[in-house]
DNA sequence: TTAATTCATACTAAAATTATATAGAATGAT
DNA sequence: ATCATTCTATATAATTTTAGTATGAATTAA
C-alpha cells in the first residue's frame, strides 16, 4: 500500500524549495546534494509541479525553482494526488465499473471512508508545517 | 496508492464467510463464484488467514472454511495487515534505516501520522460492519 | 558566444503484482 | 474403498508499475 517514492520525493523537493523561499531561484543541482535524489529524477518530479502551478521556474545560468503559493497553502493532499497514478486505496472508489462486484459491495463503502479519512488527515499538513523542524512537537 | 488485490479479495473472502456462519463450512468452490474469484487464488489467500487464526479449515468431502471469531472481532486492519507486504504509507516508518535522510525528514513524521489516522479507521471496521448492507446508512 | 540551466521526450531495467497451472498428499464422509 | 475436498509447494507467465537514465533542444545571464 505504500506511496510511490514520487509522492515522499515530491514532498521533500516542496520542503526545500519552502526553506529558500527568500533567496533566489533554487536551482536542481542543489535540492539533489541536499535530498540525495538524482538530477534527472528532480527532473521529472519538477515538471507536475509546474503543472499545478506549486512551482514556477526561470530558466538560463543563475534559473531554478520558486514555489508560487505560500507553503502554508500546499497540503500533502496536493503532492499525494499529483503523483500517484491511483489516489485512492482502491480502484473501484473512483471507478465502480472497474469491478464487477461493486454495486452491492460494502467493502467498497469501507475503502472509500477510510480513503476520506486518509486524505483529511493528508489535507490538514501543510508544506509550512514541515519546514522548520516542529512538526512533531505542535500536535 | 493502491491496496492490493489480497487485501481487497481478503475481505471479501472474509465477509462472504461471515454471511454463512449459521451453516456448515464454506467451500472454496462456492465463494469463488459468489465472489468471482478463482479457486486457486481464493486457496492462496485462505493460507495466512488460517495461520492468523481468522479462519478454520475441515478437510474431506463437506468441508470447508469457517470464521474463527465473530465478524464483529475482524477488522479491516488486520486484513490491511495480513494481506500488504509493507503496511506503512511509506517504508521509512517503520524501517527509518532505509533512508538516508529519515534522521531529521520531518515529511516522515507525517507520513507516519497519517498511516496512524488511516489504520484507527481501519481498526474500526469490523466484518460485521459489512456484512449485512447497513454501512453506509449506520454512520 | 559560451556555458549553465531548464525543458521535453523517450528509453530501459528491475521489481512487484496478479494471477494460472501443475502435481500431488492428506483427510474424511459416504 | 471411493471420491470430493482441502492442503502444500512450486513454477510460470503476463502485465503493470516503478525507478531511474539518456539524449538533446531551448533559454538566457554573463
Amino acid at each position: 500500500m505504500k506511496l510511490s517514492t514520487r509522492s515522499r520525493y515530491g514532498a521533500r523537493l516542496l520542503v526545500d524549495l519552502a526553506r529558500n523561499k527568500d533567496q533566489s531561484p533554487i536551482q536542481i543541482g542543489e535540492i539533489s546534494k541536499r535530498q540525495e535524489i538524482s538530477v534527472k529524477y528532480l527532473e521529472q518530479l519538477i515538471r507536475p509541479l509546474k503543472k499545478a502551478k506549486l512551482v514556477t521556474s526561470v530558466r538560463g545560468p543563475k534559473g531554478g525553482h520558486l514555489l508560487t503559493e505560500k507553503p502554508e497553502k500546499i497540503t500533502l493532499g496536493q503532492v499525494v494526488r499529483l503523483f500517484e497514478s491511483q489516489a485512492d486505496l482502491v480502484e473501484c472508489v473512483s471507478l465502480p465499473e472497474k469491478c464487477p462486484m461493486s454495486d452491492d459491495c460494502q467493502v467498497r463503502l469501507a475503502w472509500q471512508d477510510a480513503t476520506r479519512v486518509l486524505y483529511e488527515k493528508l489535507d490538514a499538513t501543510t508544506i509550512a508545517d514541515l519546514m522548520n523542524g516542529s512538526y512533531g512537537r505542535k500536535e
